[in-house]
DNA sequence: GTCTTGACTAAGC
DNA sequence: GGCTTAGCCAAGA
């Protein structure tokens, strides 16, 4: 880029979601994961703040981003926590104690798989 | 221009 | 294994 583009004060918003999209049905990320892709580094927080300020109704599978350990963002007995929980349960997530086993549905564990272990019967 | 807030993470207990 | 504390950094007021 030959120029920043300073005309858009949320650009970080919009890398973020442009990330999350990425994310393939089926699949999570964690928070720290997407700040990473981002170039955000370890600004974990950013992405939260940018997934917050996503429109109702946006096609950006927000629900597909997690925190460290695979768990939700949110307290268990919040409408968010329900939504995203079932979201995931549709898309095939596995839920265990109020957790998703990031070894199974990991975003990049799925592609470092495909890269390292291509052959791996179990 | 400054202060507060926050959908986080890692480390320590 | 779970809770608490400290650190980080940009957006919003």
């Amino acid at each position: 880029m030959a120029a920043p583009q300073r005309d858009k004060p949320t650009q970080i918003n919009r890398i973020v979601w442009r990330v999350v999209e990425q994310i393939p049905h089926g699949c999570v990320s964690t928070y720290g994961q997407v700040a990473d892709l981002a170039g955000l580094g370890r600004a974990a927080r950013r992405v939260g703040s940018a997934l917050r300020a996503l429109p109702a109704g946006s096609p950006v599978p927000w629900h597909r981003v997690l925190r460290a350990g695979g768990r939700l963002a949110f307290p268990p007995d919040s409408d968010a926590y329900a939504t995203q929980r079932t979201r995931l349960e549709s898309e095939g997530v596995e839920f265990e104690h109020e957790r998703v086993d990031l070894a199974r549905f990991g975003y990049q564990r799925s592609l470092d798989e495909l890269l390292w272990k291509p052959a791996d019967p179990e």
